[in-house]
DNA sequence: CGTCCGTTTGAGGATCATCAATGTCCGTGG
DNA sequence: CCACGGACATTGATGATCCTCAAACGGACG
């Protein structure tokens, strides 16, 4: 229950309080042990693209890292639509409960690759070491920010705009994977409307005006290559 | 709100990964030890009504704990519109940062106390005390719970929907605080409809709306008699 | 080569934003 | 105590945008 840390001071190891810093906190940075440690208690699981990882209300009793591929969590509402909550990628954590259940269900976009963690043996392992915890609060700041941006993103009510905003973000997370003006877009359109919180019609439409503009140019559905950066950004950011 | 059981030690005391569960964890449920160590690290805070308290992009040294009154954080868009991300009730914490700065503006709506806590000291205090952290971790959980049903409220259309939302939101939190059946908004309309991403204009018909349905009934601009309580939750549940 | 699922395109109706004017509340000062 | 001013809020009319319903199109895969 005593931190034991290497100790050296508190301070050139503690950067900055979490919420006021840590802009992508990655297991990588943990130290050997703690990784080690993590892997202890953690087992590694695969999802086929589109299998069901957990569902909404029912008792959460993992916590999950993922690895490889793209998630989605979402919820269904009573008139049927569907809300998608976030979009996770390699490196994000995923299994938020209240009450000790799913707040959303979990379902992989792609072939997925995770860590799953019970939340008691994490809980225990977190009481123990403060470091590791704090890269916990790390994380946890930054999908708050990611929720705000989407919040953001959300109040806008021109679909194009909303597009553009969405291309942007695919960008950030994909930008080590692909080369540089092309943004991958591993989910259906469908699912972006769910993301975007309009009509799959819409959605397209916003698609196809992007492409005359001739600020995107799609290449097959899951990939844009962006021919005018600028205007794109603009249309962003412009709200 | 809801009393929360009292607390066991130390085993007993981990219900949970905070990520799945902690519905509301406040200071109250410190061991004295704790808040002791906490409040000799923090300053109490005075703001008049509609004091700003940091600006957006300004270093990001402080965290704050609304203790009293309420407090918003938004951000001006380029259009020059006003997007408020949260209202912070009392036992909220704000000072959200990235990369330093902070990522919102915040304001008090109503005279305001605060704690005000440096992110270095307090990062230093709870990398000695990982009991103390894991309510951080609780903490930001209900944050980012409470982020991401704002964006479900925000993908709704219909503006007599998302005010519907809006007062049980209010409701939950100024529960202690006020009689039965009356919800206490202390905010402007304007505030509304910066948090509800809508125009002012539509706020105001909404409102007319649900009076005229019957569901509510306003006292003044700052409070509103919920009348039909079902029809309420209903018109908030639906979508 | 045909089917199926996802996507695109079209037409009509509903909702909200905007612009503009009127109305209400509250604090201030006479 | 009352009158006034200004900020806030309501109401109305118009136009733009998106959603819904419906049909045609396209690629993936057997």
């Amino acid at each position: 229950m005593t931190p034991r840390r290497p100790k050296a001071e508190l301070g050139p190891a503690i950067r900055a309080v979490p919420l006021l810093a840590a802009d992508n906190v990655t297991i990588q940075l943990l130290t050997p042990k703690q990784r080690q440690q993590l892997l202890s208690i953690a087992s590694k699981v695969h999802y086929p693209k589109g299998q069901v990882i957990y569902r909404r209300g029912t008792p959460g009793s993992w916590l999950f890292f993922c690895q490889e591929g793209i998630v989605k969590t979402y919820r269904d509402l009573p008139s049927g639509t569907r809300r998608i909550t976030a979009f996770l990628f390699p490196h994000d954590m995923f299994g938020l409960a209240e009450s000790g259940r799913y707040v959303n269900t979990a379902q992989s976009v792609t072939p997925v690759t995770a860590y799953r963690v019970a939340k008691d043996t994490l809980a225990a392992v977190l009481q123990q070491d403060a470091a590791l915890e704090y890269h916990f609060l790390a994380k946890l700041a930054h999908e708050l920010r990611g929720a705000q941006r989407r919040a953001m993103l959300l109040g806008r009510r021109d679909a194009a705009g909303r597009l553009a905003m969405f291309l942007m973000l695919m960008k950030r997370h994909g930008a080590e994977r692909t080369a540089g003006d092309i943004i991958r877009l591993p989910m259906s359109r469908s699912d972006i409307a769910a993301f975007l919180g309009q009509s799959l019609e819409s959605i397209s439409r916003a698609t196809t005006r992007l492409t005359k503009m001739g600020i995107v140019q799609f290449q097959g559905r899951n990939a844009v290559r962006v021919l005018d950066s600028a205007r794109l950004e603009e249309l962003a950011s412009n709200l």
